[in-house]
DNA sequence: GATGAATGAGCGTTCATTCAT
DNA sequence: GATGAATGAACGCTCATTCAT
């Protein structure tokens, strides 16, 4: 799985074929289709390990008793930093969420039966419950929210910007800008 | 170029072979090359068109005499109707903005000499000059500015929202509170 | 019928597509199919008028009168020094014999009826009647007269080696010292 | 191998596409390119074989004490009888020695610094030393011994002559008669 | 359970030939 | 009669998937 997103990351799908896959894994290529019935199967799983993992980072320091603002400042902070620190991470999920998979999954991020299960979601509908946030479709606000979010971690990874800790805090209050009331 | 354009738009670049290009085009596949040399150049084509055609039609009701804010707000909810009434281009468009040549772009676009050539550009730096916009890098304030539109565009496209005049309204505002200082 | 030569002889039967051949001779793709049934046709056209040409080149000087020997040194000499006249003649003549249809040509050379068509042929014979040149079937004796000729102008041609007047005479002489008795 | 050996032997490179060669071997087109990266480099890798093969063969019987009339005897009467053995290698090696490879190991063979590499070099320049064969440029020798030799072979496999035995030694000896003094 | 050789459909591209203009 | 755009079969090559070992 190692393999697989690194060579997705750095060359896109085009550019991780199965043999490649197995040969930096330092497996046979038939050994992939013991774990995994197809490649669409491997990279599904790939980006739902890589979708728990941050999910699960985001809900350790949450603590809903702080106000929306500070709740919303402090996962979109962790947030970056993890796109920046894990830069092949980050290109994974850009690719994927950019392939069909990606529309199926957002589809259902926006129209599952979510409950307590995407913090983000509770955030925003609690801050506009509260006239925090502005009063917009969830779609609209997680575009506002996350938009500028993954197009400035891409541009710091293709080395189009560098991003230091005050960058970043300033990164993060101007996503805030856009969706507060 | 329209079959390549809504080939490319409907399944992304995998799922438009020439051969199925061709096809739709209800031409035979070798006739394609007689107008473009190579599939790549085919698609860079149909981006540069593309392209300056959205670019004409944000010049057309761009004036500099009027506010900074006013000049974003025009700009960028003509760019917004645009990809609304343009759904396949739009599409088109953010898979090739994805590809290794949209980020090729970005950097021409980010480093080039632009001088008048890019609306944006001159806006924002214009706005950061009079400290009516944020003083951030121009690479964030792209992100800021863009990275919202982008995707409220995808996901109406997509069928995930409905986006009236009203609406419209509301999320560019909502990009404009992000960058404004 | 020259861009055809020309090219075929510059760049081999792969390097001379109709297309090509066309546009060196300054007409359209089609034209050359009212003179010509196929590619085929036309460089079978080619080498015919060719072999006659080089034919006519050699009977000019030939007398029957003089000696055997004289007239094979006069006619090998005429035919090498035409050869590096002409390289690009040469060359497609070398395609040519190579090529499947070399075979054919061949073989009617060779048990063609002939008579007084093909000069070698009679000068063979009438020197192997006067057991002036070795006693061989005439197979063998067209190779021992043909193949250093045509191997030492493919040599020049790729310029391999430089071929003078006194050289032309030494490769010539050589030849005859090859068939003669 | 063999079945792309015997392709180009039979049909020359035109007659021999991947899927040919694939099918004639019995096995799918893919398979191929696991033994080799491309067609290209199949072909060369048979050449060469080919040419390794031969080489030994020469060197078998092959004694520097002996004359030099008799070892070029000797090496030319194995090599015709090699051709007339294995008509299909012979094919295959007319045909790679008058492509563009052909040409460029042609020139390899007469100005590559060889040593000891080429039988045929050490031959020829020995006896040119000794006055024992013509005084004439290398280039010039090897077209007088090789011309007739492998043109007596095309025709031999091609049907257009019988060599048994005494034929094969009246014409290595013609060869010899070339190239002495 | 692991392997990696084998597969063959599918890819981008070329080119001899046709035919409406 | 000349044209050159259009054709589509065929090419060299790739790769997800299978399966005998």
């Amino acid at each position: 799985m190692n393999a697989a997103l690194e060579l997705i990351a750095e060359q896109g799908f085009h550019g991780a074929p199965i043999a490649s896959i197995a040969e930096r894994a330092g497996v046979g290529a038939g050994t992939i289709y013991r774990y995994f019935e197809t490649k669409e199967l491997l990279i599904n799983t790939l980006f739902q390990e890589l979708h728990n993992k941050i999910h699960t980072r985001l809900m350790e320091g949450y603590n809903t008793d702080r106000p929306v603002r500070e709740r919303f400042i402090r996962a979109h902070t962790g947030l970056l930093r993890f796109f920046i620190a894990h830069p092949l991470k980050f290109r994974f999920l850009e690719q994927y969420l950019h392939s069909p998979y990606g529309a199926i999954f957002r589809r259902d991020q926006i129209f599952g039966q979510a409950g307590d299960e995407d913090l983000y979601r509770m955030l925003l509908e609690e801050g506009k419950a509260r006239q925090i946030v502005k009063d917009l479709p969830l779609v609209v606000l997680f575009a506002l929210a996350f938009g500028p979010l993954l197009t400035v971690a891409r541009d710091r990874i293709l080395g189009f910007v560098e991003l230091d800790e005050p960058l970043i805090a300033q990164t993060v209050q101007a996503c805030w800008d856009g969706i507060k009331q």
